[in-house]
DNA sequence: TGTACATCAGTGAACGCGCGTTCACTGATGTAC
DNA sequence: TGTACATCAGTGAACGCGCGTTCACTGATGTAC
């Protein structure tokens, strides 16, 4: 049945969420159309209204996702923050680069426009966020800073012993912090 | 036909071997068990007298794999090349850990428990290239310096501007650098 | 060493299944008067 | 404002396809004598 022009837009922002969600915990290609749309409230039917096909829905999650990403001013808590069991634990809720950026390399080219616009985006907002490092070597510190961000996560994501997977996030931690320490101006 | 038992292991050798590349190139659920066979000259129905299943032929796969995994003694030399766009455009011959990392979140124990060895094989062998680095912050280094150069090389595959693409390959190596000196006994 | 035969690695057709996608249909929406 | 009807968002059965896996069969291997 019909439903009105708000609901109809609501619902495709469901799908964007929940799309957004099961991609960045299981991946693109374990996460099937009708899976997202019944997270979604939907059958899989009506999908086809909403997006061309599912590389398209990869797209435009991927676009949706990017641009609500924060990162925020205050670079200590948000290291905190990434660096965490916590964000280990929750890809679902996580950063989508820690979570898709592996998987973007097998997609369409939309989708990786769209991925890299977020880590252009990324890198500028983490270069903001170190006022404390000289601007000749700010670009590269957060550069160098993000590279080792994700892949902590990425890496402690796929260790298989608490220990280890722990200390990659704390080690990482400790070295971002004295590289960006010792690039500062004192 | 029945084949001889040195042509049965040679066999055997080929599949992980083709499978290694496979999966390095395109991920594990994207590469086919007769994809695999035919790379190896064989055919799909004898894969199931080598392997139980697809699964267990990912998590020997990256035993093999990991297993030959260099990283060798010359740090300065690694770094060049690990971070270098031949790597990145190279991923069927590259580094297991770039390209498989955040895919064996969603495989089985097995495969989780392989990585988790090499990774740790891997610090261990990036901590011993570091003799520069006072012994306490030796480990530290090898961490926060492995996952940048992983974390790296994802990017950079992820990144649909070879300009960024390669800044993040360039940058990345800069900052190891600067980190890993001022980290040494001077 | 030579022969007879049991073993078993590899072949290729077939299976059941879940996937992305299509389509005829339904009934609430929202416009024309 | 109220009514009549064209529109179209969502439904759910159906499709073709490729996947992992199975299995009856083949014929070279390698052992027993």
């Amino acid at each position: 049945m019909k439903v009105s022009r708000e609901q109809m837009a609501e619902n495709r922002r469901r799908i964007l969420d929940e799309a957004s969600r099961l991609f960045r915990d299981k991946g693109f290609d374990a996460v099937s159309v009708a899976e997202v749309m019944k997270a979604a409230g939907l059958t899989h039917g009506g999908f086809y209204g909403h997006f061309d096909s599912k590389n398209d829905l990869v797209a435009q999650t991927l676009a949706h996702v990017l641009a609500l990403d924060a990162g925020g001013g205050n670079l200590h808590a948000y290291l905190d923050a990434y660096l965490s069991p916590k964000h280990r634990d929750n890809a679902a809720d996580g950063c989508p680069t820690a979570g898709l950026a592996a998987d973007i390399r097998h997609q369409t080219t939309a989708a990786r426009v769209a991925m890299t616009e977020g880590l252009r985006s990324q890198i500028d907002r983490i270069s903001a966020a170190l006022p404390g490092v000289k601007p000749a070597d700010r670009r590269r510190a957060a550069i160098g800073t993000w590279a080792a961000m994700v892949g902590a996560v990425i890496l402690a994501r796929a260790i298989d012993d608490p220990v280890l997977s722990d200390e990659v996030l704390e080690q990482t931690r400790a070295w971002i912090d004295a590289g960006i320490s010792s690039a500062s101006v004192s």
